[in-house]
DNA sequence: AACGCCTTGTCAACGACGTTGACAGGTGTG
DNA sequence: CACACCTGTCAACGTCGTTGACAAGGCGTT
């Protein structure tokens, strides 16, 4: 039960927690074993579970627990579709967006469904409802999310495809144009 | 290796198919086990596998197989965003709505994934391509569709929140214009 | 009628999976 | 020393998707 955060224990739990990371974004939840993580860590599978619950909660946990802040949302509102979408598809970003998409694809298990949910609201949702203005701001943000959501999905498969033929450049400034519809305040 | 596509065999094929539909669209890919389907059919486990293949195979197949041709694309490219919007929201598409998201869940595995691709695709996107006009017609489709999958996606999570605080027709407003955004042709 | 073939279905089993319980070393505290 | 506890090991359980061998029944050909 108890996990102490130092101590010979911690170096093996962060070594499960290494490889597990390792391994989930490589091949995604369901084609990672405990075993698996278990052999590349040098550990027991049972150990796996002891330190973590389960295999869901590990996921849970390596892939869907650190979460940055959120600084793309600072800046002008007159901008920020555009922002929103070059932090989407920041080269740099590459593991987080490999990570958001394992969480999607894993989200057939209700833990990780609840766990995404929960990091899309306290990272980027509540924030984005305290900058907009007018009416709606919730409903807006919300839908705003869905977009940034839905840009990220699809990303993997046809990102490349994307940038071969029109450019980043250009889809900025195509799906910043569109999120930014929501974000300026809507007539009424 | 042949499956005829009548006698005998057709009718407890469609029973499995039946069974396998239900189970798959109330518990999703993962928590519906091959065992549950034969019993729910009345058939043995084995035989599910030798009528379909792999429980993959048969997902795909009974959840991914049914797609309509996609009448929404009819009509005025002014009010396209609107009708986009509209489709994916029906009341009536219910059915169809939870078996998308039944596919992006199960997304994890590399069959559901490519059959999800080529849905959207043969279905929708190419559809959509043909009806734009103006620059960057391919990447527009293609970002409409990142759009409108967004929505699917979130909508049996903050749907029900969104319909009670602001209600049908203003997210129709506000998602439609933000879609139409991408189908009016932008400025260079 | 007798034969062989294909389809349809049954049965037991395989290997892999996530997870659990009982148990062993190792360390610090009374 | 004895006690407790954290850390790790081991074998096993039940379930899973899938496979191979085999039986029952229809059907055309000789």
């Amino acid at each position: 039960m108890t996990i102490t955060a130092t101590g010979a224990g911690a170096t093996t739990r962060s070594a499960i927690a290494a490889s597990a990371l390792a391994l989930f974004e490589e091949r995604g939840f369901a084609a990672t074993s405990v075993r698996a993580i278990a052999a590349a860590a040098g550990v027991d599978p049972a150990l796996v579970i002891r330190h973590f619950g389960s295999k869901e909660q590990l996921f849970v946990e390596v892939v869907g627990g650190n979460r940055g802040a959120g600084p793309e949302l600072d800046g002008p509102l007159e901008t920020l579709g555009r922002r929103l979408v070059e932090h989407a598809l920041d080269p740099a970003r590459d593991r987080e967006r490999r990570a958001y998409a394992a969480m999607v694809r894993a989200s057939d298990h209700d833990g990780v469904r609840d766990s995404l949910r929960q990091a899309a609201r306290s990272t980027f949702i509540d924030g984005l409802t305290a900058l907009l203005t007018g009416p709606c701001v919730a409903a807006r943000a919300e839908l705003i999310g869905a977009q940034v959501g839905g840009l990220m999905q699809a990303w993997p498969t046809v990102g490349e495809e994307l940038l071969a033929t029109v450019g980043r450049e250009r889809v900025i400034d195509l799906y910043g144009a569109a999120i930014q519809a929501l974000v300026d305040s809507p007539a009424s």
